[in-house]
DNA sequence: CACGTGGCATACAACGTTGCAAAGTGGGCC
DNA sequence: GGCCCACTTTGCAACGTTGTATGCCACGTG
């Protein structure tokens, strides 16, 4: 099958060690050897065996990115950075689906961890701080999102009280008075979705709105459906609306597409902001006004910690959170000339 | 850190060997011994070691998807069902990224290979069918696409000729006699854009249309501003057209997009057609009519491929062609009743 | 009683790699 | 000429697992 050192040893006529050195640039090999060996290499099409250094050395290079679900537009946008920062680094990127199952994910945090994978990006959905803190001490793992296991864990996440209230205080700035929010999700113990209502209520009280609770549409999922159903449920109750904060880009995809469809106009009769900056809300019509997270920067410093982390001495530094960038992205759906996409 | 046979059976007070046949419920144990074994496993919540189960038996139980880009929302959805799948056969699933680039890709081929994966399903763009035939014997791969490698590599993929030419058909049968199509890529060895290029003209050519060239706009990527840019060239050149057939849902929304921000009616003044079915398309105002691949066929034949290329016997067959089913989505983007979404 | 049989448990080796320690080689210096 | 040192190369062991072969025991049968 595939050349092992043994045989390149036995083509170069060095011992095994000798080959290794080689291949690791690791000891010094006198010029004239090093050629011998590297022809034979290159003779035999030596690949260093992943698997004998993964016993050995006890990294597979592999880290693994936990999400609830990949087709969703905000992970796999993530994915494709983290699989190319990881790619910096040599390590491969591993994808698990949580589907939002607290089972799905307790099992990866004991089961996944510290067997194939260095490491574990693992963005948690149903799984409360309590249980996120049991985690065993397998392998380093980093939170997305704004469930902080009680500083037990690295986590990554965006300021979503800031962005929230940055994304509600730009509708009221556009003299809206009636904003709803579309993503609370009081059945879950979801530090993202608690924080983001907190904003939402925070620049309400600042502009001195009334808060009223009927506006505030709790969802099961973040998907399309889910915000056209919110939305749907808003007009049919005949809450007067003129502005919705949506948690998603999802939510506001789903939920424009209800609105249009029952012709409101937009941003017109209802302004609409997101949350992700998916690439679908760029080209939406009307193009999507948003926070953009720097997912750049999440994907960065997530591998960041898993790196240091494994790098030696810092194994049992307290934890880290942290923060990264986002800014608000006026488009269409909230601008009102009716203008190009930005 | 954790546990090994070797605890488990100092522990239990057995060797090692009995041990493992215990985990892998391999030989007879009797009862009582099993009990006490099974117990020691528990209380050091030992684990199988997957690197030494690899460097033993040959097997990571991974396998590697290599997309041009998981971000973009068809692979995405791909990714998601190809993740379920694995799990199905307790496979887990590795992501790659080529960026559509050829140097990309080969490495791919004989890098990944033979090493860390037991398998790759492979979406290729940039490599020709002749590159791709001279993949080494490393692990079995298959194509995703109609990129088939001369027949020496599975793949599996929709008809696009046929697909093509029903959604070309469609467009006719609405009364649409100027049709354009965004997506052909001459650049490139590219069966699968070939193949709708050709479906599209079989369409025309079976409706008596002629076949304008300058109809046919090429496109450098696939991503939303490519349809968008695609759609503006037509518009600008005066182009007179009344219907266009997408060769993925990504070039259709960018190009609706497009249209639509020039005030361009749709279905009413142009009707669009896209190829993929991702959900934008079911959400996008209007919706996307579209060609929605079975993806599910694809994921689990592509796993199926891998799987019994691996199993025992049959690593030499030849190579197998799948073509997965698809159908055509008729949506708003092409029904004249601008009524609600499918 | 000797032998075969079947059930159960174990010993050994090997997968391919690398850390450690030590051996071999040659040259320079006193 | 002898000795030390630096440079280069090597052998051994171990990572954790499983295939193969074998050992041990009790039991039933001829």
């Amino acid at each position: 099958m595939t050349a092992s050192l043994r045989q390149v040893a036995e083509r170069a006529g060095v011992s095994i060690r000798t080959v290794s050195n080689v291949v690791s640039g690791f000891a010094q090999v006198a010029p004239d050897t090093r050629a011998r060996v590297q022809e034979a290499i290159d003779e035999l099409r030596y690949r260093p065996n992943a698997a004998a250094r993964h016993l050995r050395g006890g990294r597979s290079g592999l880290v693994a990115l936990a999400v609830p679900e990949i087709a969703s537009p905000y992970f796999g946008e993530l994915a494709g950075l983290l699989v190319r920062e990881a790619e910096r680094r040599s390590w491969m990127l591993l994808v698990q689906q949580t589907d939002g199952d607290a089972e799905h994910e307790r099992r990866l945090l004991d089961g996944v961890r510290g067997q194939v994978v260095d490491g574990l990006v693992l963005s948690p959905w149903a799984l409360s701080p309590r249980e996120l803190r049991r985690a065993p001490g397998g392998v380093p793992v980093v939170l997305l999102g704004e469930q902080d296991a009680d500083g037990l864990l690295d986590h990554v996440a965006v300021d979503s009280v800031a962005a929230a209230r940055e994304a509600t205080r730009h509708l009221i700035t556009l003299g809206r008075t009636r904003i709803a929010a579309i993503g609370p999700q009081p059945q879950l113990d979801n530090g993202t979705a608690a924080r983001r209502v907190e904003g939402y209520r925070q620049a309400l009280a600042e502009a001195g709105l009334p808060a009223d609770p009927a506006r505030e549409v709790p969802v099961a999922r973040l998907h399309r459906a889910d915000g056209a159903a919110a939305m749907a449920a808003l007009l049919d109750a005949g809450r007067e609306v003129d502005a919705v904060f949506c948690f998603s880009d999802q939510l506001a995809l789903g939920a424009m597409q209800a609105a249009l469809s029952r012709g409101v106009r937009i941003p017109g009769e209802l302004a609409v902001v997101g949350f992700d900056d998916v690439e679908d809300g760029r080209y939406a019509t009307p193009s999507l006004t948003t926070i953009a997270p720097d997912k750049e920067a999440i994907a960065r410093d997530a591998l960041n910690c898993l790196a240091d982390r494994l790098g030696s001495g810092h194994q049992d530094r307290p934890a880290r959170r942290i923060v990264a960038g986002h800014r608000l992205v006026i488009r269409d759906s909230t601008a009102g000339l009716a203008g190009r996409r930005s």
